[in-house]
Formats: C-alpha cells, structure tokens, sequence
DNA sequence: TTGTATGCGTTATCAA
DNA sequence: TTGATAACGCATACAA
C-alpha cells in the first residue's frame, strides 16, 4: 500500500551498482555500459520509478511552477483568461498555483507571500480591484522572481503587462450608439484608479468629440463592480432629468446587473434604453437581455500571453537579459465590436 | 535587482556565526544566546529573509500542495468548489495546483502524471465525465498520493468521496410537480456510467412510485451534457405523442440549453413547459428562465469538505491509519429544494 | 550556548 | 565504464 516512491538510491542498492551510474543509466548518458544501462532501465520500469521533480528543482532552484493570482475565479473572463495561461503552461512544462484574492488587497498579499513561499518561478495577477500598494509585489521582482501583470494591470510603467487598450473600442461603440440614433449616451464606467476605467473614459470622450460634441458628466456613473453600487449608477443615471437612451457598462457583469435593476424599474430593455458592454462573455447568450453590443476582450488570448511572455522573461533571464514588456493584447487581435443575434432583429 | 534570496548560509556567514545557529535563532529555539539570537534576527529581516520551503518540504517529503483537478473551471459549479477548496487548503497553510480535465480522460491522466511529478501530497478531483479507467488514479495511493473525489466521484467503493445524494432531492422534486399538477414529467439526465445519473433515475422513478405511477422511459433522454446533445434530447421530447408538461434538467447548464432550444421552437417557457434543475447556481438568476425550482449541491461546501478530509488523511497517515471516507455532503447539509423568486409569482 | 556533521534525491565533477 | 563525493537549503542529533 503506503509504499514509498522509489529512488535512483533504492534502484542502486538492488542492483549492486552506484546511485551515478544509475542516474546515468536513466538519462541516457553516453558513457555508460549497454548491459548495466538495461537492468537499470527494467528495474526502473518494473517498480515504477519517476524522478522526484522536487529534488532536481530544488537543486536547479526552479520549480517549474508560476503563480497565478486572479480576483474571482467564478467570473467567466477569469475561467477563460486560466484556461488560456494553462494551455501555454503546459506547452513549456510548467504548472500553475493557484489563488484568489476575492479583490481583497490584504488578502492578495497573503497570497503573493505564499507563493513567494512556495519558491514559484514567476507570478502571474490581475489585481484587485482595490489595491493601490504594490510593494509586495515590487519585491518579487528584486528577488528575481518576475511579475506579469494581465488585465487589470497597474498604473506605473516599469513592468509587464498584457491588456487590452479599449480606447478605440470605446471610440467605435460611442460611434456605433451615435449612427443608430442614440444621443444621450451613458456610461457606467468601473473604479476610478484602474487604468482601464480611464480608458474607457478617454475613448467615450473621444467619441464625442469626433460628433464635435461634449460629454455631459451627469451621463458618467462609476460602480465599485458590486450589484449595489451598479444599482446606484443606474438609479442615479435614470433620476436624471434628462435620462440617457443607452448606457454603456463597464463589463457584463456590471450590465447584468445595470439590467436587472432597470428591469425592476419597469424599463423596457432595449426597447426604452439599450444596453451596450464590454467583454463579449459567452454566458450573456443564456440571458434575457445580453448586450446588444459587446467589445471582444480576449481572456484566453490574454492569459495565453501572459504566459508566454513569462516563459519568454523566465528563458532569457538565463541569458542575463531582462526587460520590462508591454503587450496591449489587441494590437495583435483588435478589439472588436460583437454583435449579439439578438440585436440583429 | 536580480539578488538571489538570502540564505541561513548568507546570515551565518556575514554573522560569522554557524548555520545551525543561524537556524536556532530564527526557530526560536531555547538554547541559543539572546544577543546572538537578536543580531540574527534583525539582520534577517533586514535581508528580508525567508525559508525556502522548497529546501524543508523536500527534506521532509512533503510540498503542502494538493492537486486539484476540475473538468471546466468555467463551469460556476466548479469555480465555487475550487474557492471552498482554497478556503481550507489556506486555513491550514497547503496551497493549490491548478489543472483542468476539459473533460477528456487522455488530458486528465497527463495532469495527474504532471501532479504526480510534482510530488502534490495528495489530489482531489471531479472526474472527467468520460473517465472509465482509474489505475492512473489508484496507481497515486499505491504511492501513498492520496486522492479525494467530488461531485464527479467513482463508481466503486473504496475510495474517498465527497458529493451530494441526489436521490432523496430528485424524489422531493418529482413530488411537487406533481403537487403543482404536472403529470407528464420527462428528465434529461446525464451520462450513463455516472453515479449521480443513477441517483437521480432512482428518485425519480421513486417519485412515480410513491403515486402508484410507472415511469413512461419516453420521458427519459440522456444528454452528454454539450449542447448538441441537450438539444437532441428536448427535440426528442417535444416529437413524442405524448409531451412532457414539465422538464427535469440534470443540471443548470443542461437546463439552459435545453429551454433554449425550447424556446427557438416557440415553446412558452414555464406555460406550456416548465422546468427545473439541479445546483442552483447564482448565475441562473440573471437568465431569462432560470429554473422554477433548483436542488442546492452545495459546491462551496463540497470543495471544503473534500479539503478537509484531505488533510485528516494526510495528519492521521502520519499516526499510521487510514481508512476511506465516504461523505454525502448533503447528510449534513440537506440537498435543498429552492424556488427562484420568479417561480412564486 | 555554539559548532559540526548528516541526510533528503539528484546531477555533475573528478577520480579510478 | 563505473564509483565516490560535493552541492542545493534546511533541521537536527550530537559534540564541544
């Protein structure tokens, strides 16, 4: 039953010879004799022998394994943003250790000392939506452990990111909204520190000024991305004495939840106030009111590069080379404007 | 930049001290001088100095990393189960390696070997839906890996297992449909081989028996769970002479597809049809027609408790004993009828 | 109170 | 062709 897994140490013993030549025998060295090699090779077949991947790691001080942090699992982009890091983890060898934060910063923290820890090679994160130190992370780096930021990625520039710059997305949709007639555009942008909250805000001004229009700032709402906070936004935007006709929401998540609320008001989605957002997650296909337009922000192809570009940091620091990267995701796989069928009608 | 972690060795050399002295003082051993123990202890954190725990799991043959293998993150079910997973692994300091099944038993088998590899002191799994074979599995406990299954659980006794007992819940089921004066109850149960499809069929042909009833097998279809499948099965439904006035789904994912397809063939979803289900996941709230009734399955809980005899394992191992658990979850935690707000309109 | 030596599993270097 | 030994970072039994 409880056997222990069995060691070159073991293997050697049985078979009269030193722990080297088994090592030897086992890696295929070509100093070795063809008969020993043999024994070896059966013995260690026979009693299912595996290197420990620990004892070499440790050794080579690597682990092969990346830590991958992300505010809340449950959420589709994240699923689909781990699926696409673990793909490409795979590929080079390595593995993921996992944990949320819950978009808890001192929980975020504990999770990050943890991995450090566990020794990881590399950390993987998209921050919590509410953290604004980042020294904990900062001294992963001095200690050469790299750092690859994803999607929700931090406001300074030395270090490496993959996003989606949605300044032009936003741009096209407020262009969209404008061709099919709706002028009191809203936005229901997320929380004011994060760099894609600012983005969305540029491309929606943007697209104003392209109308030689200005943005009214009774039509900008902010959500802390809870269901309460959107209610707010929402109940805000449509106590407004002049509401708006559409209302852009930060994600889709923030959109359901904008729905739910302006349905619970008697609005007629879609019909009095149409609801356009960003992400294009497939879950909204099962809702009642999906957006009518959402903006493709690649989860899988993010988290996909993430880890690439830390494998890549991970090769090259062997080299010696090092060099912060900056990837906006979409300037390979622009982000596009999804139509739902639904909004085809 | 690039410092390598500092060292017990690193402190005692610039200390001028032995290692094992350095390693006294930072564990807080008795014998060792105050004042030694303090120039130690200060120039420690000063380098902010951290065990390697790869250095001490090795030496006592233990990672505190358990495996866990899902088949689709993405699934909400599984997403709860990894947080309650997380939530015990992290009480008691073990940390989480991350793979998913995508629901293929080739890709399963390869994560478990990298798990294996990696040397996870235990593993827990929701098996692939196609799992027939479990040497791969039982192979890990031979070594004295462990394995604790969920939800997902094998077909033969020996073995850890955490999951819900549907049985009762599917004849509780039945039972208020027939209350609510549905007769013609069809379900769209899961795959075959799976226990938990058996559990259901017993209740529900339970159900019929309690009202002197025998089960119409028209209104049993099976669904792979994709898409295509569920959709075959309520088209196979619909066509019979005889149609269902009410729909069991396997689970909500199934229920989405299957009133879906319903709804493209102009069916009025919970008028002419209605239709219920089972893990009654918050994300069927923002549907158009979540299930009127949902049977809790507790993934939260699942996940913990799948957890926390996990880790009695691996303490009373220590003591020498082991045994197998078998805990339905919902003893302790009755599978629970929900009905959805809409549903008591 | 402090230092020295050993071992965990493996590979690499050097010696035989 | 094979064997002995050191090294990785740490804890610990034993020696001083």
């Amino acid at each position: 039953m409880d056997n222990k897994l069995p060691t070159i140490k073991e293997i050697a013993k049985r078979l009269n010879v030193s722990v080297s030549t088994v090592s030897r025998a086992l890696a295929d060295h070509p100093r070795i004799g063809l008969r020993t090699k043999t024994r070896v090779q059966e013995l260690a077949k026979e009693l299912n022998y595996e290197p420990n991947a620990q004892a070499i790691f440790f050794k080579q001080r690597k682990t092969f394994v990346i830590g991958v942090i992300l505010p809340y699992i449950r959420e589709e982009f994240f699923s689909q943003a781990i699926s696409g890091i673990e793909k490409a983890a795979m590929e080079h060898e390595y593995t993921i250790l996992f944990g949320q934060s819950f978009d808890d910063p001192e929980r975020e923290k504990k999770v990050v000392e943890t991995m450090k820890k566990q020794r990881v090679d590399g950390l993987i994160i998209s921050l919590s939506k509410q953290t604004q130190n980042y020294e904990h992370l900062q001294a992963l780096e001095k200690f050469g452990i790299p750092v690859v930021y994803f999607d929700r990625v931090p406001p300074f520039e030395h270090a490496h990111k993959v996003y989606c710059n949605l300044f032009k997305g936003t741009v096209d949709m407020v262009n969209w909204l404008f061709g099919r007639g709706y002028k009191r555009i809203a936005i229901i942008n997320g929380p004011e520190k994060l760099p894609a909250t600012k983005e969305r805000l540029n491309g929606y001004i943007e697209g104003f000024s392209k109308k030689k229009l200005k943005v009214d700032m009774q039509l900008v709402e902010n959500t802390d991305l809870s269901k309460e906070s959107t209610y707010r936004a929402v109940k805000s935007l449509l106590a407004s004495k002049n509401p708006p006709t559409a209302i852009i929401s930060f994600n889709d998540y923030v959109h359901m939840d904008a729905v739910q609320y302006a349905q619970q008001q008697n609005i007629q989605i879609n019909k009095d106030l149409v609801f356009v957002s960003y992400a294009n997650l497939p879950i909204t296909s099962y809702t009642a009111h999906p957006p009518l337009v959402s903006i493709e922000q690649y989860p899988y192809g993010q988290g996909e590069k993430a880890m690439e570009i830390m494998i890549s940091i991970l090769n090259d620091k062997i080299e010696g080379k090092t060099g912060q990267q900056v990837v906006y995701y979409n300037e390979e796989m622009p982000a596009t404007l999804v139509l739902n069928q639904q909004s085809l009608l």
